[in-house]
DNA sequence: CGGCGTCTTCACATCATCTTCACGGCGCAG
DNA sequence: CTGCGCCGTGAAGATGATGTGAAGACGCCG
């Protein structure tokens, strides 16, 4: 029986576990407050696809973004940050210009990949 | 199938054996009172998962948590004490704001750890 | 009775979090 | 070039959550 819809969810080396309250990067548990982890739980249950602002926001803090809120924002470059930390290299929230952020384990574009500039 | 459900539970170099009521760090034995005892038992039965302070309470308390009652974390400092006094240096219980405890042998995520060298 | 350990509750210290602001870079329309 | 919208990023202040020491009540036992 399932007892909630995303129990778990998985995302590359990612495990969150939205019940709990707990995100595992690589196997190790990520401190992360609060909205952290519900900004991370609402793009992965929605990993691959576009999140605006105004979904993030309403699926986050529950209610309508209002004109000019940037906690959208600052709270993804917290959330990067962390993840950065935990998993080097390689990026998971990407941002779409306009539209909104991405959780994905992949690159964003799948052209020149390696193409590490140098 | 498991006779018991947690008779016997390891954590890193604690063992806690649940029906005797004792609890051993590193081979010797610790010093707890009941609570402090119950509140690792119900702790270690979840090791690696946040256990909310609503659930500790009740498991150990076996009661509903009141609005402002802070015994739970009063213990969970006792304990802590106490674990810290038996095996210095490695934390077991990490706190997850906004969430509650979780037990754990090792590290949340490991930090550029500054040369802790030694 | 007196000592001892435990449990609970307080008051205060500390720390983490949340929100908002301000500045700066970037890309694009005019 | 210049203005403007969008986003990244660091920091400040207020607020809330947790850590911590201590006091009082209670029960147990010699």
């Amino acid at each position: 029986m399932e007892p909630s819809p995303a129990e778990l969810v998985r995302i590359g080396d990612l495990e969150i576990r939205a019940r709990e309250g707990l995100a595992l990067a690589g196997g190790r548990a990520l401190t992360l407050s609060v909205r952290e982890f519900g900004l991370l739980v609402a793009l992965a249950r929605n990993a691959g696809r576009i999140v605006s602002r105004e979904e993030l926001y309403e699926l986050v803090w529950g209610g309508p973004l209002r004109n000019g809120d940037r906690s959208c924002d600052v709270y993804v470059h917290k959330l990067r940050s962390k993840l950065e930390d935990a998993l080097p290299g390689m990026p998971f929230i990407h941002t779409h210009v306009g539209f909104g952020y991405r959780l994905d384990p992949a690159p964003s574009h799948p052209f020149h990949t390696a193409a590490t500039a140098r």
